[in-house]
DNA sequence: GACGCTCTTGCGACTCGTTCGCAGTTGAGG
DNA sequence: CCTCAACTGCGAACGAGTCGCAAGAGCGTC
């Protein structure tokens, strides 16, 4: 994974505010954009282009799944997207910018935990000084086990 | 992603450990199986499934690659074996146990650095203390930028 | 409000990494 | 050295994601 041309950290706080910043790179808002984005504006939790795709069909618009990734790529490169990845599922699309998210993962149990990125500068920092390492856990999520499963012996 | 039934950290230091603990498990050790070992305890570099299987037929074995697949599932399964994924690339697998490493990965320039586990006991520290959970870099690395692209401005 | 350039879409075919089913082979305990 | 479950190669299948193409639709312009 390499960062995409455009996607130095944009910052929108709102839906009007990601349709400009679409308009500014010279991208159309078509319809299944703008649900898309309406979709992700919609939740915290990250969701699936499949699901995505299921959203905007059932919303009464026609949604290939081939443009619901090719619009999800698009709004990656226009730093208004990414997506994370938890263990081996596939891929996860929620909002970048100021509605960023963190994630932690209980690898026994699969509970993830969502977070604020401000909660992990002090980790962050840590990192920084011991590696030189600006790190983001937002295509990867920190990956452990929770208080729960450590408290809890082994078992399958 | 959950651990497998058996995987509770296992510890061995050398391949005949490795067989040992196969034995214990009721595992076969075929041919393919101990010629994999051997090639991840030639390296300190994590190979792809296909990389080991065109090892062990230049080494004059058959190696089907579903064969491989099994293998390394088997061996996971053991303990002996896991595997790390960088950004969107294939599984790259590598030994565990006392052999295991965590990973620093730059999302820019797409170096990775291999890490002692003790090298990360602070951060794993610090991420007990304020999420109690006990954090480990070998399936996902820590994702971030290096110092070197931190200090280059942006660009592709 | 029609025009047209270009971006976007649906569709179907395709890739890639990985897994499965099956019939034949092989390792190791007895 | 026999037996039988564990293992193997092969080919087909899988799921996520991508691509090429011809048709459709934003949006700036008239």
């Amino acid at each position: 994974m390499t960062i995409a041309p455009e996607s130095q950290d944009v910052e929108f706080d709102d839906l009007r505010g990601a349709f400009e910043r679409l308009r500014e790179l010279g991208f159309r808002l078509s319809s299944a954009r703008r649900l898309v984005l309406e979709a992700l504006f919609a939740t915290d939790v990250p969701a699936s282009a499949e699901e995505l795709a299921e959203r905007l069909s059932s919303g009464g618009v026609r949604a290939d799944l081939a443009s619901v990734y090719r619009n999800l790529e698009t709004l990656e490169r226009a730093g208004l997207v990414r997506h994370v990845h938890f263990g081996h599922s596939r891929g996860l699309y929620a909002l970048a910018g100021g509605r960023e998210r963190e994630y932690l993962h209980c690898e026994r149990c699969g509970r993830v935990d969502t977070i604020e990125p401000a909660e992990l500068d002090e980790i962050r920092l840590a990192i920084r000084r011991r590696f030189s390492y600006e790190a983001r856990f937002t295509h990867f999520p920190i990956v452990g086990l929770c208080a729960d499963c450590r408290a809890t012996p082994a078992g399958p």
